[in-house]
DNA sequence: AATAAAACTGACTAATCAGTCAGGAAGACT
DNA sequence: AGTCTTCCTGACTGATTAGTCAGTTTTATT
């Protein structure tokens, strides 16, 4: 791995686990075993690190979601936004550097001023969306989800499922004790 | 209005709106009129002044639920769980710093070594938890919810409304252009 | 081997920060 | 008036921070 990646890598951990604020570049230094000058030489600033982590998150999101989804047959809508959910909560379980950045506001905040910010986290949740509305979508084709609107369904269901990573994340509940209930919850708010 | 309660108000919003790392007390000693000295004054250090933010935020939370919910008399359990919801959603256009304040991550993170955050932020919860809970236990009674465990599906409910209501103050998605939708899909799950 | 470009570094700076402290102002009580 | 306590402040400090820069090492190319 060259040492621009990772310093990336260093710094997405530090930037999920500390914020951006509390991460200090000395800090991303140290972890990748260089001098913070040369951070500096690969990245511009403290926030265009940040930009290159985020958009970095992105890339591998996207790549995940493709390769779990691209070959993928389902027999019905309401299957497959099952296992959308389940893999949801897999990748979350898998990745937590990623979701934990996501669940932090600083992202959100900068969007605010920085429109490559705001793309990704755009691409980001148009990817997550997207899964589910999919499903939905099929659902409604082959009659396994009940008629509802595809796009507020799917944003009501992120907001779910992410709900609940955030409390797992958070440590205020445990999500692990809630999959089958979850599961369960989705299928009477969806299916037919 | 005492200047200690000035200076708490102040630094509701500023923990609220930047953060606590990115806030400084001379920020706060700004907004408040007074020298930075004074805060030390009133609270032994910034840590302190969080705390003491997240305790009264508590206390207001508290006090807006059972203000909202002591005299209250619902026909049906499934009645009163959308009352919660809209409560819920109600609380959190009106209050905005609470949430965000809640919606960042440096509360969990502080509450995982003291103690006083971990209670504040459990009674806060509790508090939410308890409200669906309660109803759904009211609607189990009168056969208007049906069966299902009421913490776990009180658990799933705050996780959607709540989450919903994050995507909104991160600016991703209009809650309000999904309430109709909302209730639409909180009835689906409960209802009998 | 010579040269040029790319990658890297140590030493520095200016700014910002939480927190301290000695002492001043204001109110309460005798 | 005097005294005690509570409240408040300006001026300071030591630590940390993002970012710079001049110069060195490494790598690729001829």
């Amino acid at each position: 791995m060259s040492k621009k990646e990772n310093i990336l890598q260093a710094a997405t951990l530090l930037f999920a686990t500390n914020g951006f604020k509390d991460t200090s570049m000395t800090e991303v230094a140290k972890m990748t075993g260089t001098a913070s000058a040369t951070i500096f030489y690969h990245f511009k600033s403290k926030e265009d690190l940040f930009l290159a982590v985020l958009n970095n998150v992105k890339e591998g999101i996207l790549k995940e979601f493709s390769h779990y989804f691209g070959d993928k047959q389902c027999n019905t809508g309401l299957e497959m936004l099952e296992d959308s959910v389940s893999f949801y909560l897999y990748l979350a379980g898998n990745k937590t550097e990623w979701f934990l950045l996501l669940h932090r506001y600083y992202p959100y905040k900068l969007a605010k001023e920085n429109n490559a910010c705001r793309q990704s986290l755009e691409d980001i949740y148009n990817c997550f969306v997207d899964i589910f509305e999919k499903a939905l979508v099929q659902g409604l084709a082959d009659g396994s989800i009940s008629n509802l609107s595809p796009r507020k369904s799917a944003l009501l269901i992120l907001s779910t499922v992410d709900g609940m990573i955030r409390f797992k994340n958070c440590n205020l509940y445990d999500a692990g004790a809630l999959y089958n209930e979850l599961i369960a919850v989705i299928r009477k708010m969806a299916a037919n």
